[in-house]
DNA sequence: GCTGAGTATTCTGAATACAAAATTCCGACG
DNA sequence: CGTCGGAATTTTGTATTCAGAATACTCAGC
């Protein structure tokens, strides 16, 4: 039995991230490095590591002498960060095993559907779409995509959240995945592809609109 | 005027970029903290931030209480790597300025051209390659989208070396990038992204062969 | 009451110190 | 001659310390 043994690093890491995720620091925040270290009873060595590297993921950035603060949000990240995940997801598809899809879309139509009828929390909205996306996406052996993908997709977490309050969105992004489902079972994959970068792509004005409502 | 400055971890971090453009450390070579700290001239706090810092962009890898060492080369990362550049030079493109493009163009198939006709040094024809993507890609203004293409070409450099040694695949490239700027004067964008796309694909192969053949 | 200089405090960035784990060295034993 | 065990050494991972920059505070002066 190999007992796992992580740098405290990337605990702390993980922390900040499900932390982040939970929506405990307002974006925009700076960090008390002394602060924080306490709460997580480390000291700042292991945190300053943990917090460059989140600042290289995006989620974190930094001013020569002012320390580090939690990524604002501005509708400029978001539009920019979208077609990139659009782009990678769709590569994704498109190199995923054909055997995996074949297999998988009935269940990716099902969970869609469903989904549709579901009322359920923002958090468990949240983490459907990403389940969702996550099953899609299973069948790509591109282990370096995958990671891309998924640190990308942790800046663009932060955004969905503002997003999703609305009913509309919901219906919307479930009939987006059923389309995608069927085109798969139809095996139409170009046009599953277009598809999955239309479902990207959807919220985008919206979420400017709101962005700039909130007047960040 | 604005005097710059840079956190040390910043510096370090270039530093052993362009030392590793030069081909200072033998991929998969292990790192000795304390030594490299000694001939830069720093502790090993901003060192070691610094080489988190890369490992998250994948120049590094670590493995925990043996530390760093800069990531080995191999097929996999190369031919995992490549569609991933593919596919995001291939949006820059496409969300380029029209009008730069239409500048641009006549411009990069004289380089292209031109870059067929001269003979260069290994790190001539690298640096010449570099900027003709550079040059072509000027006009996107997804910030983020480049700065993705600038880390994750870096973690390619080290397999381009290999590869342009061969007369054959110099003249080839050459031939490739006439394609995309004419392609792109023609007003066909579709063919342009497509042609980028098999300039960015077309060595693999023979990749994979030099890699496997190098026992690596 | 506001402003602004000057001081005190806090915080960051970097160096140093320390404990634990990994590696190397070396000799005994088969 | 190889190899196994164990001490000696190196190296990593983390904590602590320190210098200097940034911020907050105080209190004249207007």
């Amino acid at each position: 039995m190999p007992i796992e043994r992580r740098p405290l690093r990337d605990q702390i890491k993980r922390e900040v991230l499900t932390r982040l995720r939970r929506g405990d620091f307002p974006a925009g925040q700076n960090i008390n490095e002394g602060q924080l270290a306490g709460e997580l009873g480390v000291s700042r060595t292991p945190l300053r590591e943990a917090l460059i590297a989140l600042e290289i993921e995006g989620l974190i950035e930094s001013q020569p002498g002012k320390g580090f603060r939690f990524a604002p949000v501005s509708p400029k990240e978001y539009q920019e960060l979208c077609p990139v995940v659009a782009a990678l997801e769709a590569l994704a598809l498109e190199s995923s095993d054909a055997g995996y899809l074949a297999e998988t879309a009935p269940r990716l139509l099902a969970l869609a559907t469903e989904f549709d009828a579901s009322v359920a929390t923002q958090a468990e909205i949240e983490q459907r779409d990403d389940e969702w996306h996550e099953l899609l996406l299973g069948g790509c052996r591109n282990e370096r995509l995958m990671d891309l993908l998924t640190t990308l997709k942790a800046s663009l977490r932060r955004y969905v959240h503002l997003l999703i309050d609305d009913e509309t969105e919901i219906s919307r992004s479930a009939s987006e995945h059923r389309l995608i489902a069927e085109s798969i079972i139809a095996g139409d994959m170009a046009a599953a592809v277009s598809a999955l970068k239309a479902n990207w792509t959807s919220g985008t004005e919206r979420m400017v609109e709101k962005l700039g409502d909130a007047g960040v």
